[in-house]
DNA sequence: AATCCATTCAACCGCCTGGGT
DNA sequence: GACCCAGGCGGTTGAATGGAT
């Protein structure tokens, strides 16, 4: 099938910009605003697809561009968003201010890509590229802890935290909290961000006192498949509908329940097999949860984020 | 100095989506 | 619903550059 081009070819100049194109360019949207780009080369005097126009502003004339060497910390950055969002370089450029999608992209797949490779990583799925979750308990360098490839000098703390089977339970009833909350707080700062239309009636987030006692010893269950349901009472399908009471709440955030679909994979996971045990309410964890990559991906980022202060825990 | 090869990254291409008619 | 258009996106390309021989 023939696809019509989006301009006519004929005429058109290709390749890299001259100053002077880029002065046209940044002239006439500073007069005139974004916008409008299959029209603007004829007003703007440039022999440009517009598109091509579109992208030389968007990539390189922007003036909130940062340019020059991504930070350690722009790059735990990306990886952390890039096991969530894959590749969608756009979702990723969002959450990394100055960047855009195209400089995400060349640094990840020259960069980051090759680095993760080298360290046994996956770029696509974060797990270990052989072998897989089978070796997650004796890989010293898996996302299992970090998605970091900065994560060497954290090597001694996540040797501690191959749990054994005892631990793993309250390991496991720990990140799942911290999980359930990472939701609310996700959808809360999204929202206040967006502007706070819906503070009235978010999920309401997990109790000081309630993550104290899921995460007790006295309160744990010794069963290495046992995780407390104390507050795991979020799924993202009911979140949805308790955090937008109508239907123009749900058009309005349609992309924050977008970001989280994935979580939806491992709320679900949680939401069945409820048992009773000593008098509390326990959810029977799926060994495969271990596989899911949703999981894996949210256990990572908790872990990078809270620093791997469960060392002292566990 | 010349050549080759690998790497980087700006730019392009084709496809998709959403809005308007 | 069908069509068109504009804009956005992710994958790919190729010119520029730098290092190795």
């Amino acid at each position: 099938m023939v696809r019509t081009p989006c301009c006519r070819a004929v005429g058109l100049k290709k390749g890299v910009w001259t100053q002077e194109e880029d002065q046209k360019l940044i002239a006439h949207v500073q007069r005139h605003g974004e916008g409008g780009w299959r029209t603007l080369p004829d007003k703007a005097g440039l022999k440009r697809c517009g598109k091509s126009c579109r992208l030389r502003w968007a990539n390189y004339l922007r003036p909130d561009i940062k340019r020059g060497d991504f930070s350690k910390d722009e790059e735990d950055s990306m990886i952390s968003l890039h096991a969530i969002h894959g590749n969608k370089w756009s979702a990723i450029a969002r959450r990394l201010p100055g960047r855009t999608d195209n400089e995400i992209k060349n640094h990840w797949n020259t960069h980051i890509k090759k680095r993760l490779v080298k360290k046994g990583i996956d770029p696509l799925t974060h797990k270990p590229l052989l072998d897989g979750a089978a070796k997650l308990s004796d890989h010293p360098e898996t996302p299992r802890e970090k998605t970091s490839v900065h994560q060497e000098e954290d090597d001694h703390k996540s040797k501690d935290n191959k749990s054994s089977s005892g631990s793993s339970a309250r390991f496991l009833n720990r990140v799942a909290n911290r999980f359930c909350q990472r939701i609310n707080q996700s959808v809360l700062s999204d929202i206040i961000g967006s502007g706070s239309l819906l503070t009235s009636h978010t999920t309401p987030t997990i109790s000081a006192s309630e993550y104290e006692r899921s995460t007790s010893s006295s309160s744990t269950p010794t069963s290495s498949n046992i995780l407390t349901d104390q507050s795991i009472n979020v799924d993202a399908t009911s979140l949805s509908s308790s955090t937008c009471s109508d239907s123009s709440d749900i058009f309005l955030y349609d992309d924050i329940f977008s970001d989280i679909e994935d979580m939806t994979i491992f709320s679900s996971r949680f939401s069945s097999n409820v048992v009773s045990h000593d008098g509390e309410e326990f959810l029977m964890l799926d060994g495969s949860c271990l596989e899911n990559t949703s999981f894996m991906r949210e256990l990572t980022m908790i872990l990078q984020e809270d620093k791997m202060e469960t060392t002292s825990v566990y």
